[in-house]
DNA sequence: GACTTGACTAGAC
DNA sequence: AGTCTAGCCAAGT
């Protein structure tokens, strides 16, 4: 997983969704490589939708200097993704791809 | 190739 | 609901 292959899974990101770190590097086929993914954000280069990207728990992660989580969450609430007691509900506002039901194993 | 450094996470108290 | 911890991964030294 190269920081290209985030870049290029983020700029799929519609607006008003968003998506986790981990769900990202599972989408690029590395299902553990959570943390590198945020080394990625990091650098994030122009045209890159960097604000969808949030923590499990749907919450803006802290930077090393505090800079940047304020705009995150504008930026997000001016897509019309919501914040209730600063977390976003993911079962909301996740983004889904669509998955073949058929492949998924029995359930009961 | 052996550290170090995080916009991470799931699990355990 | 907080706080810790141990894994984990890609990049930069």
């Amino acid at each position: 997983m190269t920081r290209t292959a985030v870049y290029r899974i983020v700029r799929r990101v519609p607006r008003g969704k968003v998506v986790t770190y981990g769900q990202v590097a599972a989408l690029a086929g590395t299902p553990r490589a959570a943390r590198a993914v945020g080394q990625a954000m990091r650098h994030c280069p122009a045209g890159v939708p960097w604000h969808r990207v949030v923590n499990s728990q749907g919450r803006v992660s802290r930077r090393r200097s505090g800079e940047g989580m304020v705009s995150q969450r504008l930026l997000l609430e001016g897509e019309g993704v919501r914040f209730a007691r600063g977390r976003i509900d993911l079962r909301r506002f996740r983004w889904q791809i669509g998955f073949r039901v058929d492949l998924l194993p029995a359930r009961d």
